[in-house]
DNA sequence: TCGGGGCGTGAGGGATGCGTGAAGACCTGC
DNA sequence: GCAGGTCTTCACGCATCCCTCACGCCCCGA
């Protein structure tokens, strides 16, 4: 049965959208905040995914941004905020469609199949990577060495999802950096090297062997750990 | 270049919008009826349809579905009507988004790119390139011989990916020179016979025998490596 | 047959960029 | 206001890469 994800606080929507859902033949998933949100999203592998953006807990962008490292699920953001911007910046970071509240729920339910219909076929890419005795979460945005959780900076686990979502492919200096950092920097490699750097000693990686960050000298890094345990590439 | 293809038949909407998304880095073609929009749609083959719903000879909703007919291209709806069944029945017919005039152009052009990046998978050309055991991948910058990882500097990948890319045919010194290391060059053929040299090594190719890389005295040099079809490793 | 230009080969100097270590600036929660 | 964590910045060896030069070979024309 084709299952949605519900993420949104107000009980009142919550419960309209339930019962409008299930009474056209889905399978309902609710949660009430983004960190629940990203958790769903990965377990119960929903086929649809409607995002309120005013959540308590987390903004909305990064919601998706999280969701967006682990799978591409089709996401509608719900929200009362109608101003461009903010729009313009759900749609880039990964959203499909975005309606206004308060909305016609004939309009979302055909918005939803448009975007169901145009989903590509799901492929089952596990949210949790392994490479021999470490593991990434991308959902719980968690680390594991050795059966211990590694703590690591919101800027160093920045630079290894785009490092581990992007395997095999070398990452310019620039598309890291803007990527890690925003759209302003472009040019500080020496962020990259220490941050590199800090990654490599956590991780237990080292600059010298070919094990997991790859430098390419002059021009960026590349993650080559070989995946253990199920499928590798995921094109 | 990414092509949009307009479907409007009021001026200022047309001109509002060839502006803005000539402004954008797109290439426009704008017709003025569903007919000629259908046609356009098969014979353009745009990236992106932008339609008009209140067109003077067909019903939007027939031009949607006569596209639908042939080409899966993303397709957004323009439209005054804010009624919700014009909206579903648009969306139902085949659409993609559904945006109600006036319109924010920051919030179009971000919806297009939404809508872009979802069709953005079907890409036909698979950029991994195989002569027997040595494999070339475009898009992950990354080169494989006999199963290994090739380490290439720069310069050496600028050249590869210069001969790769055009294939059989004759690349005079100056315009590798151009192409690798900038517009200043075209004279110092010895970084030529030094990059080609080292990169033939690499590659595992004999200056003597014509396998990859053909020395064209006094001329420049050529790409001669055939390219074998099979089970990729990216399935 | 001889000479010269172009090419392949090998090696080396200089500059760039990287890894490393450390320290100050900043921010955030208590 | 304070303390801990985090981000940014700097200096210093060192490996790597780009550029350069010298030499011998082959092909081609005189």
């Amino acid at each position: 049965m084709t299952k949605v994800l519900v993420v949104d606080d107000e009980p009142q929507i919550r419960r309209a959208l339930r019962t409008s859902l299930e009474a056209h033949g889905y399978e309902v998933v609710v949660v009430g905040t983004g960190e629940e949100g990203v958790l769903a999203a990965a377990d119960a592998m929903p086929d649809l995914l409607l995002l309120d953006l005013g959540l308590p807990d987390l903004d909305g962008t990064e919601v998706i941004r999280r969701v967006r490292a682990f799978t591409e699920v089709p996401v509608i953001v719900l929200s009362v905020r109608d101003a461009q911007h903010d729009k313009v910046a759900a749609l880039d970071a990964g959203a499909d469609d975005y309606v206004t509240k308060p909305f016609g729920m004939e309009e979302l339910l055909a918005r939803a199949r448009a975007a169901m219909r145009r989903a590509a076929p799901e492929d089952p890419a596990p949210p949790l990577l392994r490479y021999g005795e470490l593991e990434v979460d991308l959902a719980r945005r968690l680390v594991i060495r050795d059966g211990q959780a590694l703590h690591l900076t919101p800027t160093e686990y920045g630079l290894l999802e785009a490092l581990v979502t992007n395997p095999d492919k070398l990452l310019t200096h620039q598309w890291l950096l803007r990527r890690v950092w925003g759209q302003g920097y472009g040019t500080e490699t020496t962020y990259l090297r220490t941050y590199v750097r800090a990654l490599r000693k956590k991780l237990g990686d080292d600059a010298a062997r070919q094990g997991l960050i790859v430098t390419e000298p002059g021009v960026g890094y590349r993650w080559v750990g070989e995946p253990t345990f199920g499928a590798s590439s995921t094109d």
